[in-house]
RNA sequence: GGCGUCAUGGCCGAGUGGCUAGGCAAAGGUCUGCAAAACCUUGUACAGCGGUUCGAAUCCGCUUGACGCCUCCA
């Protein structure tokens, strides 16, 4: 028996609007895509916090027993700038701006973002396929759709026929949109474009000489459109329909649009039973952007080398802080918030790390079952991650409190609730309990309680000058001193 | 201009047609040699204006404001 055959799934799926009952399509089984990044830059920080939240996602899928394939492709390709003719791909203009080879930025910035995630203690993905190495499957693709007279080739380019698609199909079911209204909004392009009508999209764009990434294809040495990619490789690896796509709000239109339309003209199916979108990350109330300069580098934030924040925060407060708010909502990231998330983290730790010291008794003062309960339904509703941890702090309250002799636990309640909360915190919301040392662990707290002992006897003998100078001049080391009533412990900052 | 999302106490941030979210900050108390930590107690919030309802902050309409997309962007 798995855990998900107990546990029933909300998610809010984009296309409906709805919270829906997650039914796979294939018990016991999962596919999930999510749009990964383009790799010419380093990793932005809302792409960060989009990928973490499914990343809590796939880990709390995986703890029901789910057997999840999550898929997560790496853009290699690069997008064109704009829609006229003339576009230059992302990846090669910055190429030529650095002297160095496409494939080099790629590399570089590809590492960078394998760096960043590991930092913040991400699950890999099941398989991270790069869109250059899906070529083939792209023009395989272009000729399907082609075939089924969705697409028109033009001076070596393809382009999608919207219009034509939208007679036998739904065009902009997934955000709402209608494509009477495209057209009357669509601006006039400069120069002149080889699409019929300004709704078309490329599937396959003809390369400039100066061009560099480029592939041989039947209608021209050229490469793939914008949204090509993550329909070849979701269908490859997920099959035409699959359970989950997820991504950042922005790509819902047009990139995710265009995905439902490819797979519709291509295979004749909608491709995915639920559409997910995480929200925006702002920082102090606007949206980042580099161009104003209101913007911050995950490793600017990590190292506290950046003008917004006071202080450097462990990639583990970013976490807390990031799972304090619902992957559906805009969150401000602001110093005071991740001050207070802070805070709230190392409390939340610092019961957990009391855990082992508490002393069972033959009565329970809480009901642990219920407790338990209560935080897969948070999980199951929507991926609640704000009121799971709501009850893990109701959690640290009670094990502050059965450790203060005010609350009492049975010594099996105690290891259900140890096995719960160690299950959500590290497994599911990916926290890493950073107040525990790695290394030296041992030999740091021999010192410590060496000078908690003399501090004890300093106050024996009611040297009050002396053991306030240990414990003042530990805290300024770092290291605060906590006196109990089972006696002293103490915690590294 | 079009489409969409959202407006919650000092701050952050959930949720809900009638019953405590939670965190941070603040105040009082317990403990302490004094502190810190921890625990206990306290705050009665839901943009404005109408409407539906026995009852709405929660549903509907309008107004105002913020944000996203419509052009690469998570």
């Amino acid at each position: 028996m798995q855990l998900y055959q107990q546990q029933q799934i909300k998610i809010h799926n984009s296309l409906t609007g709805k919270k829906e009952i997650f039914k796979p399509i294939n018990e016991g089984h999962i596919g999930m895509y999510v749009c990964g990044p383009t790799v010419y830059s380093n990793v932005h920080l809302g792409n960060v916090r989009t990928f973490m939240s499914f990343d809590m996602i796939f880990r709390y899928l995986k703890h029901l027993g789910y057997k999840v394939r999550y898929v997560r492709n790496i853009t290699d390709a690069g997008h064109l700038e704009n829609d006229a003719d003339t576009g230059e791909d992302k990846i090669t203009k910055k190429a030529r701006l650095e002297q160095i080879e496409p494939m080099e930025v790629v590399q570089r910035y590809t590492v960078d973002f394998h760096n960043i995630l590991n930092t913040f203690n991400f699950l890999p993905p099941s398989i991270e396929p790069t869109a250059t190495g899906h070529i083939i499957e792209q023009i395989e693709l272009i000729k399907t759709i082609i075939d089924n007279g969705f697409a028109y080739e033009v001076n070596g380019s393809v382009y999608f026929d919207v219009h034509k698609f939208n007679k036998s199909h739904e065009y902009g079911k997934l955000s709402k949109r209608k494509l009477d209204d495209l057209i009357h909004n669509t601006r006039a392009l400069d120069g002149q474009s080889d699409k019929k009508n300004p709704q078309d999209f490329a599937l396959w764009k003809k390369a400039e000489p100066q061009h560099i990434m480029r592939w041989p294809s039947p209608w021209s040495d050229g490469f793939p459109g914008w949204h090509l990619e993550c329909t070849a490789m979701s269908t490859k690896y997920l099959g035409e329909q699959f359970d989950i796509h997820g991504g950042g709000m922005d790509l819902k239109f047009p990139h995710h649009e265009c995905e439902i339309a490819q797979n519709e003209a291509a295979i004749g199916k909608s491709p995915v039973n639920y559409w997910m979108h995480a929200n925006m990350l702002e920082l102090n109330g606007q949206r980042m952007s580099k161009t104003t300069g209101n913007t911050v580098n995950p490793d600017e934030l990590l190292s506290g080398n950046n003008k917004f924040f006071s202080k450097a925060y462990a990639p583990s407060v970013i976490r807390f802080f990031i799972a304090q708010s619902s992957y559906r909502s805009v969150l401000d990231l602001t110093d005071e918030g991740l001050l207070a998330s802070e805070k709230g983290f190392f409390r939340l730790m610092d019961a957990i790390n009391l855990l082992e010291t508490l002393k069972a008794s033959d009565k329970s003062t809480i009901d642990i079952q219920a407790w338990k309960k209560a935080c897969y339904d948070a999980m199951n509703d929507d991926f609640n991650s704000p009121i799971l941890i709501a009850h893990l702090f109701d959690a640290a309250k009670y094990i502050n409190q059965v450790k203060e002799g005010q609350a009492s636990v049975t010594s099996e309640d105690l290891k259900v609730l140890a096995e719960t909360i160690n299950t959500f915190t590290f497994d599911i919301l990916g926290l890493e309990n950073v107040t525990k040392k790695e290394s030296g662990t041992d030999k740091l707290s021999g010192a410590v309680d060496l000078l908690i002992k003399l501090r004890q006897e300093a106050r024996a003998n009611k040297d009050f000058a002396l053991s306030d100078k240990i414990r003042d001049e530990l805290a300024e080391v770092g290291i605060q001193l906590k006196d109990g009533k089972e006696g002293t412990t103490f915690s590294v900052n």
